[in-house]
DNA sequence: CGTATTTCTGAGTGCCCACTAAGTTACTGG
DNA sequence: CCAGTAACTTAGTGGGCACTCAGAAATACG
């Protein structure tokens, strides 16, 4: 039910082009918040179309599958966690210390600026099936390797298992800022997670 | 249901009196290891009849719904932190920083204690109904605050909102410790994570 | 041994879901 | 202005689910 009758605005028909990709947005967003805020399974296609101001079978007009659509957010936030791990590794060498701590910050800072999209990339990736779900397990996998890697370049004294499990430990830390309210603003916010994983990951033994 | 038996064969009778709570007692284990494997709504009645040895609808024989059984294991976990914690106050008086160290103690060996029971306290019970899930949600804000204050105790700068995301935080990387295998024995787990938590909460701002 | 009670089973029942089909509307490019 | 196409809707369809029911085992008790 779009507005403007349709010979002299060619500023709908812009604002219409801009639209197009936008109901698809529209229908991916509403999704992805409905899959963090209530599970993967509890919430149906018309939830989502819903949410999304058309019909549930709407969906089907941009995505195969509900699978689909949930594959899709994993996938995201996926690549928006390697992509911002991987800016921070292209920068220079520095001491062991120095590099720990930049992969901290920039994980913090991914995991912040895509919160909705990294709940679901964690508690939803069990929903996909093994055969989707395998990829993303293997660069889960590497993400974990390289922090440990960088853990015992600073604490060489640290068995592969310590690290293994201080590196798991620090991550789901970071789940906390996705799921709860709170009143900080982003700069605090992203300076006291930054602190407080450093400090975990500096835990004497 | 007393004690022995009147004629000859205590032993079958025994064996049949543990065996009684030993089908309903199946049924709710087996029901948490696949709520907190597959999440509550992937995991159908008669996935718990066969995991347990019995048809689906022998469920009913003890438990009313499906999310009985649910509730029954969200409260079981509430309990054992409850009184865990509880133990870890009963102790006499001491320095804010003791304090604190007592109670992440506490907590942590609880939660390893109880890591499926755990792990379904925290991630099922959104699926659990507002007027069931109302009661746990208070008790686990009761325990934040617990936490907060003794956290504030000994941290006096921390304002109220920087000592609750710290407290989550900490809460959530001891989550890690329940959903991942690892390969440590049980003393060098509890004091990994105990000199972690603490490190965490100690971190400078 | 007989009866009452509990536990369990297999066959339903109805509901809700993901997904399909067919027709309608909205937009595009010529 | 008029096809052609994409987006959307309504009305299904089949399947799986929680849950019910009637009766069969199994068990307890006198």
């Amino acid at each position: 039910m779009p507005s403007q009758s349709p010979a002299p605005p060619p500023i709908e028909s812009a604002a219409v082009r801009r639209g197009r990709p936008s109901r698809r947005d529209k229908i991916f967003a509403a999704a992805l918040r409905l899959f963090r805020a209530q599970g993967f399974h509890a919430t149906s296609l018309n939830d989502i179309g819903a949410a999304a101001g058309v019909a549930g079978t709407a969906v089907y007009a941009h995505f195969p599958t509900k699978q689909a659509l949930l594959a899709e957010a994993i996938g995201e936030g996926a690549q928006r966690i390697s992509d911002g791990v991987r800016h921070a590794l292209a920068e220079s060498p520095q001491t062991p210390s120095e590099a720990l701590d930049a992969l901290v910050e920039a994980y913090v800072r991914v995991v912040l600026d895509n919160a909705d999209t990294y709940a679901c990339y964690v508690l939803e990736l069990r929903n996909l099936g093994s055969d989707q779900r395998a990829p993303f397990v293997r660069s889960e996998r590497t993400l974990r390797t390289l922090w440990r890697k960088r853990l015992q370049a600073v604490r060489p004294e640290l068995s592969e298992e310590q690290a293994q499990l201080m590196v798991q430990m620090a991550i789901f830390a970071l789940l906390a800022l996705c799921l709860h309210r709170h009143r900080l603003d982003r700069e605090q916010l992203e300076a006291l997670a930054h602190a407080q994983v450093m400090a975990s990951l500096q835990a004497p033994l």
